[in-house]
DNA sequence: CACAATTCAGTTGTGCACAACTCAATCGCG
DNA sequence: CGCGATTGAGTTGTGCACAACTGAATTGTG
């Protein structure tokens, strides 16, 4: 196989990773002013969006495990944003739910997607395209990931 | 504004961040054989086209600064893959370079390239395609933070 | 009902990303 | 030359991602 394969500029990992650590500059910055990181915003959208859900849920939606929830979910909570509570139904679970304070972030937050959008560069109909192919991509790699561990 | 913008399906950073970790996912299981991270994969792949570089040069085609170099580079000389070696002609620079073990590891690596774009599902052009636009996404959102720093 | 298997949240340990900082080497200007 | 500014690597501290694990609650099956 010839080297080609192996330029780090043939590497489409590296540029989605770059691009994400790009954005993750450009969020640091806008959301600075709203006491958030771009994950708690991430698990914010999802909390302004459905209301109150169980941990577990959160994170099918976000791709995410406990392991990295919990301790982001505790720092919201000291930041008075959220409350966790056992689910009276069944005790495994604990759900989370806004505080009056983290729903009126939300009024806050509403332009950060404006000015992000700004930032790219790209028009709508072109986020729409590449966001459709990321997912598609992901689609894709998840399947790929489930038939390595067989 | 409308809700519709704060919505997480929207969001062209999640889909990004989740197809940037579900790579992530995959990488991982086929370099496991190969004792490296992701990051260190990274690093290597420089190292193989380069050869011998300073940690700087290293950082700027990665775009990662010395605070996540110098812990990576050790880790990476720990595992006799690279040695480190203060510049002569400039003291403050430090050449990272490949030992025979560590160049060995490009024969074992020719075929991740090749596995993990099946894994994609993509074809080559598509991957092209959508590496350009990551490409140009990268380069306006490094534009847009220059701007918020004045 | 009993009890093994599963589910859910949380903890621990490792590694990465990045801001803010230190410290030594080098550069550049008067 | 002398000295302040800059550069390069490294350290420290915080937060996220994830594997592997724990422990308690629940479920399913005989």
């Amino acid at each position: 196989m010839s080297d080609t394969y192996l330029r780090l500029d043939r590497q489409i990992c590296f540029s989605l990773n770059a691009a994400s650590r790009a954005f993750g500059s450009v969020y640091r910055v806008l959301l600075k002013d709203l006491g958030l990181t771009y994950p708690q915003y991430l698990v914010m959208l999802v909390l302004w969006e459905d209301g109150e859900l169980p941990v577990k849920r959160l994170g099918e939606r976000l791709r995410l495990d406990s392991g990295t929830l919990s301790p982001l979910l505790k720092r919201l909570e000291a930041n008075g944003l959220v409350r966790r509570e056992r689910s009276a139904r069944d005790e495994r679970s604990v759900n989370v739910a806004l505080t009056e304070e983290g729903a009126a972030l939300k009024e806050r937050a509403a332009e950060v997607p404006r000015r992000i959008a700004a930032a790219t560069g790209f028009d709508l109909a072109e986020i729409d395209d590449l966001r459709a192919r990321l997912n598609q991509l992901t689609e894709a790699l998840d399947a790929a990931a489930l038939l390595q561990d067989a």
